[in-house]
DNA sequence: AGTTTATTAGACCGATCAGTTCCTAACGAC
DNA sequence: GTCGTTAGGAACTGATCGGTCTAATAAACT
């Protein structure tokens, strides 16, 4: 009927996604999104209509691709509970350790002004939720014998989310160049039986 | 000798720091924080000079103002030191229920991109190395005794690190409207024995 | 061939950005 | 009182913001 789009619109995404990435959502201007993109302003906006909706498909893209990976390796991973929930931790350590000073997309949006929107904070919120309960499910894979003196008698529910508040805090520290072996220093005891 | 500025510095800055903590370094404009300050543009240059110099007044008065009082309050406060770790939680978890969404300006600081510039990147680093401080400070107050079975038994720096982390996630989700019941689930065992 | 739609490269919109300039008003020193 | 100095006020700079629009062109379909 029609000639067909040239640019291939889950790349153009996935391009976008970097920049939003580096910049957070405000500081990433539409000229520097486009050229990342490789079309110009006007294709951009017959394909996604505005700034914001294309960062809610990045927001879905960074889902897809790296919080359901995490989720699904804390749900289905291979070893002790404790020990995917490590994986996590050390895999997220390593690459701030190689440098990267991205972070976590999912992090930097959670703690940006972009939150007062309500689409873009029930996304982030979404997937908030969804790695509390990854980390809950690792936890409950180990079911420890719980004692009375044992930080484990809280409920799982609770240590997730206090696993949620710590991987937050790495991420965001991590990403202001803050010293990566005082992070290292916080991550003990990340799943104490 | 010449006419006398008729604002007072002090006051301006604090005016100012409530526009940076809601809105961000770069998402607070010049406008915006001219008329919180109540002065205009040819004042504000002739006293502060730039947007970023402003900024560092305003992180140095948010250390003394907010940061240098929650050390005090963990290196002198009364009760044990685990008490006074978890005021500290429970301050800010008080100001989340209450309904605040500023959150932290350090914390929120931190997580931004204004990270890149190494003079406030150098003034946040302080400040959250003199929160964690002040976390070990409290911690040593307890000295707990040690059996190799305890999470006690790490160094207290790195207990201290934690909870640093754990601040900062506290401080960036309970900005985002993210459920305060849950974050406050996530504050237990702040400082077990 | 004709229709439809996406492509490109631009100019263009009003608004806002951080920062500058210039004139005048207000003060203190003498 | 007048002179030097600085504050206040407001217009202004060039740049960028997100977003719109116009062309002309190109590629698919019937």
């Amino acid at each position: 009927m029609a000639r067909p789009r040239e640019f291939d619109i889950d790349t153009a995404v996935e391009n976008a996604m970097l920049v939003f990435w580096k910049n957070g959502y405000s500081d990433a201007g539409l000229s520097e999104l486009c050229q990342a993109m490789g079309i110009v302003r006007g294709s951009f906006y017959k394909a996604f209509g505005s700034k914001k909706s294309l960062f809610l498909k990045v927001l879905q893209r960074y889902e897809r691709d790296y919080v359901d990976g995490a989720v699904d390796e804390l749900k289905n991973g291979s070893g002790a509970g404790a020990t995917r929930i490590e994986q996590i931790f050390n895999g997220s350590l390593g690459v701030i350790k190689g440098g990267d000073i991205r972070g976590c997309l999912l992090c930097n949006t959670a703690s940006g002004t972009s939150m007062e929107d309500s689409e873009i904070r029930q996304a982030i919120t979404g997937q908030l939720e969804k790695l509390t309960d990854g980390f809950q499910f690792a936890l409950q894979a180990d079911q420890p014998e719980l004692s009375a003196a044992s930080p484990a008698n809280q409920s799982l529910r609770a240590r997730a989310r206090q696993l949620t508040l710590r991987y937050v805090g790495l991420r965001i520290l991590g990403r202001g160049g803050f010293d990566s072996a005082a992070l290292e220093d916080g991550l003990r005891d990340l799943a104490p039986l």
